[in-house]
DNA sequence: TATTGTTATACTCTATAACTATA
DNA sequence: TATAGTTATAGAGTATAACAATA
């Protein structure tokens, strides 16, 4: 607890926070759209497809297997919230929003929002720190391409 | 971007921060505990299994039902990691790592942290930052009671 | 030959319901 | 009667492998 010692310590219990905020965030996320009825994967789905994007590059955005996005893609169409529209290559298909998968996007996007634990716990001052932090913590580089987790 | 206006904006922001966040933290988590040959699940029980606890508790802990706890305890108990011990109220079993256990705990325990994004990214005043941001975002009050989620 | 998406299939995680034994 | 743990079973989520079409 004195100066630069601590950092080991300090280190696990910080990562242990994280893991605990992370669950946390996601039971509150699953929460925030229990009203529109549809499972957390394909919430999930819709608020990272914002423009059309290849299936592929769901798939490795969502780090999962395509055979998976295939059936993803399956049941947002059978919903009406997605279709599949053809790529320039012709192997490819883009996966875009209907207006009522926009429309949903929208309303999910608040509702996360509105319920988020950044908005009820924190002070403008913490919020204003935070951000740059989570900034950092992000990887753009594929730092995890090691494992698997949809 | 004047004064607290966009507080809207940069909520919707912070959350989708958050969640990415959450995402990256849990893959990062299994990458760190890859090595020791044990499911994500199993892990995370010997992890939160400090002290011997009754099984009911574990359940509220990791928020999911009684039946599944039973069936991490086989699991845990098939691996030596874990054993069954008779509490005083006949009906409750506690669940307490064994020799073994305890090693393999204090060893995921490490890894984890080693592998821990915040040491890696953060630099010691963001470090310092963020613990007072992560408690106030952990509700000790189970404010999460409504929503499955193991 | 390498890549995109699909199909068929199987496995893992997790819950529900009904049961046993205490209390 | 209510509570702790167990059993049997079913469902959701996800991956692997083999395949078709295109490049």
């Amino acid at each position: 607890m004195t100066e630069a010692p601590g950092t080991y310590e300090e280190t696990r219990r910080l990562s242990q926070l994280l893991v605990a905020v992370a669950e946390q965030s996601k039971a509150n996320f699953a929460e925030s759209i229990a009203e529109f009825d549809i499972p957390v994967h394909l919430a999930r789905t819709i608020l990272v497809l914002d423009l059309p994007a290849p299936m592929r590059e769901l798939a490795d955005k969502l780090n999962c297997d395509r055979s998976y996005i295939t059936s993803l893609a399956d049941q947002l169409e059978e919903r009406g919230l997605v279709e599949r529209i053809q790529g320039s290559d012709r192997r490819i298909k883009l996966l875009a929003l209907t207006a009522a998968g926009s429309m949903l996007r929208e309303e999910m996007s608040d509702a996360v929002t509105k319920h988020s634990l950044v908005l009820q716990r924190l002070t403008g001052a913490q919020r204003v720190q935070l951000a740059p932090i989570l900034e950092a913590l992000i990887s753009e580089d594929a730092a995890f391409s090691g494992t698997r987790g949809c």
